[in-house]
DNA sequence: TTCCATGCAAAGTGTTTGCAATAAT
DNA sequence: ATTATTGCAAACACTTTGCATGGAA
């Protein structure tokens, strides 16, 4: 079923605006910013604000359609891709942000001795370094 | 050598403020936000702007004596560790951030075919879960 | 005496909110 | 006809900046 399906069924009205803002995350690996958000959804529907495809993020997350992204930047990004577990690979150059799929148990190298009693752990991994682009040569 | 000294011979005039700032770092496992600082380091100079917090905060970074950390909240914390390469463990109820020292070569789990030609690669690790007085019981 | 550091207040970002007008159901 | 959604603009939280004053060297 289509994302667009989904949130029909999920009681969803659907508007221009929403069809708008969720379109522009079709693809695999894309993190978006509101502010990129906007600029593309207002392509097809001129007359959008911020406050709605603020207000369509948080709505997308709620649904777990979308996963935000933090720390990244001064804005706040968001990924489509909230099938696979995945991590972050980022540029210190450009910014640029891949999608990465690590191998093996991430929570293995965190000794119990180092839980400090924590429960539910999780890891979130991001890979910093120079993409090829940015590459000194 | 102590910060204080160390701050010195590399040519910074030494005033109460900035001392007052510095002093707030003391311990292994601290990590505080700018407003944080600033309430602190009012109590030994009242006076002492959020200017000067925010200035001073950015020139112990520049000078390797502070290590930022991002996205872990709505304001940037500051971690006075940064002898020891080591990652965070965060608690989701209550924000409660902890130094860890994870085990192993965390880099060693994104395979050559995933690093996308990036290059001087380093691995960031957050563990999130709950902390011990978090935990339902 | 020099000039760096400070405090203040204004401005800048990114995000959230209140509310009347609008449009999907 | 109902009621969720929208756009606007104001408010917000955090951070940065400009500039005259003050204080360390």
């Amino acid at each position: 079923m289509h994302l667009i399906d989904r949130l029909k069924s999920r009681g969803w009205r659907l508007t221009a605006q929403r069809r708008a803002i969720a379109d522009t995350f079709s693809g695999p690996s894309i993190h978006l910013t509101p502010e990129e958000v906007w600029v593309r959804a207002r392509v097809a529907v001129p007359e959008v604000s911020q406050a709605t495809v603020y207000n369509t993020l948080h709505e997308l997350v709620r649904l777990g359609e979308l996963r935000e992204v933090d720390g990244l930047g001064r804005s706040r990004r968001y990924d489509p891709n909230t099938h696979a577990p995945h991590h972050h690979l980022l540029c210190d150059g450009c910014d640029r942000l891949v999608d990465v799929f690590p191998e093996g148990d991430l929570l293995a190298s965190l000794p119990a001795a180092s839980r400090h009693g924590f429960s539910g752990l999780q890891a979130e991994v991001v890979y910093r370094g120079t993409c090829p682009d940015c590459a000194p040569r």
